[in-house]
DNA sequence: CTGAATGTATTGCTTGGCGATACGGCTGTA
DNA sequence: TACAGCCGTATCGCCAAGCAATACATTCAG
């Protein structure tokens, strides 16, 4: 019988089903904490992070301060709000520098810039999207650069369209399904039965390319890195700016030379 | 009365200064769990984890599978350990992209890439060391690529005294000598006082260098970003290959390029 | 086969975490 | 100037969430 006596008593007690005797929900709030800066642009509040973490105030004040003696959060430089702490950067470090696929993949993209002057990335696979893991810049980048950790959506990126047509057709489109497609520009393809369609193209072609759908002015070419079994585990995509490549341009030069370092990276997996 | 029932009733509870009411331990744990991969060199079993970050089996075993069902911790592809997950990456993101700092030093980076073939790479100031937040890399990488986030030691490399050199020396001196100094090559300074008349010269010239005292045939040089106080945030440090360049050629080339971008950063804070 | 790892699962006790509440200090506004 | 509404901080008593101990099925090495 519910108490009375407890207003907030929390029906779905914090995310999480219940009944789970191993979840520790003061780890978990701790995570939702530094999460709260995903759909931040700027400092946070003791109260805006207590919002977007879903918790009350007081369960906020403790994690933050917690979090902040131990340096996963900090105090904005002018003291109005909270920032994510520098002590994060040591766990991407581990991240990067553990994973295997990163730790091959590593040497090849680095080889690769002797062969093509344009901005390389490696990204590595998380379904819905790709995770920006190692980047070569290119001698002149337009765009903002896009930092480590930078995640895509997989549906309307060269090298998410890569990634996912290296998966069996059912699984891709439940992907797709399961995603909220939007339109980053006007000429991104939503609409799931063309989706498909490129997918079935660049695997005929072995490389994916996408022109203005994520960003405007830009082309780009995707090559799966996949592992013994077939499956996807990150991509390496070429990105090239239309005013100085055509799409044949950009296929011809750069999908080659990002095939091969594919294909060594894959060998080990 | 202690209890004699209680075999582990840990005297030391648990890091931390006890009577702290704020201090969720839980919370706590889980970022020593994360940070357990910190003197890693491969995936962790539970009791590596358990042992590195001083708790039990079972608190491991509860905060791991926590930490998993979040995506903050997987099983290492051959299913032999634990590795850091990807969902860390998110927040590596939401560090470098709130920093205020780096959002303003990400443009005038990428510019200077017009100025100089080299490695040039911006990093964020933590007292004994600095952190790697963005990179441009050189043409011709030789060395392992550095990873965002990895962090290298303030007191010989070239930006990391290159901050030390924008404070008080007292205040450079209490740092040198918290840290412990190791020789990473025959050439690594590790006198207190000589390491502070480098830093006098740093401050004098405007730019710190160092040749062959983190890396051996890398000679490099580091310009501090600094606040209206006159505080350290980072610096920009530019480095490249002795078989190519002297020491007087990088001072005379890299400097003022790297000067002029620092300059342009610092107005801002 | 044995012994020591591994990861997983269960349980009863109790203390660590909980939510509510109060407070003093800014900031902008009426 | 007073007030309202934020901010971050501090306290406290209750009790269920987290705890340590323990057991167990597998896997692997010698």
């Amino acid at each position: 019988m519910p108490d009375p006596k407890r207003p907030h008593s929390s029906v779905a007690s914090n995310f999480q089903a219940d009944a789970d005797r191993l979840f520790v929900r003061s780890a978990a709030r701790a995570i939702h904490v530094l999460s709260a800066f995903h759909d931040a642009d700027g400092p946070l509040s003791l109260s805006d992070i207590a919002t977007k973490a879903e918790i009350d105030r007081s369960a906020a004040q403790r994690l933050v301060h917690t979090l902040m003696t131990l340096g996963h959060i900090r105090r904005s430089p002018d003291d109005r709000g909270y920032l994510p702490g520098l002590r994060l950067l040591d766990h991407t470090h581990d991240t990067l520098r553990l994973d295997p696929v990163v730790q091959v993949a590593t040497p090849v993209i680095l080889e690769m810039r002797k062969s093509i002057a344009e901005r390389i990335d490696f990204s590595l696979y998380d379904e819905t999207r790709v995770i920006y893991a190692l980047r070569m810049q290119s001698k002149r980048e337009t765009f903002y650069a896009t930092l480590v950790g930078h995640s895509v959506p997989t549906y309307c990126t060269a090298g998410g369209r890569a990634t996912l047509c290296a998966l069996p057709p059912e699984e891709a489109h439940e992907i797709i399904n399961r995603f909220a497609l939007h339109s980053y520009t006007s000429y991104t393809n939503v609409d799931p039965d063309s989706i498909m369609n490129s997918l079935e193209q660049a695997r005929r072609d072995g490389f994916a390319q996408v022109q203005n759908e994520f960003v405007l002015g830009e082309v780009a070419i995707g090559v799966p890195v996949v592992n013994r079994q077939g499956r996807p585990l990150g991509a390496i995509h070429i990105a090239g700016s239309l005013s100085e490549w055509s799409a044949e341009d950009s296929a011809r030069r750069a999908a080659p030379i990002a095939q091969e370092a594919a294909r060594a990276i894959s060998g080990s997996f």
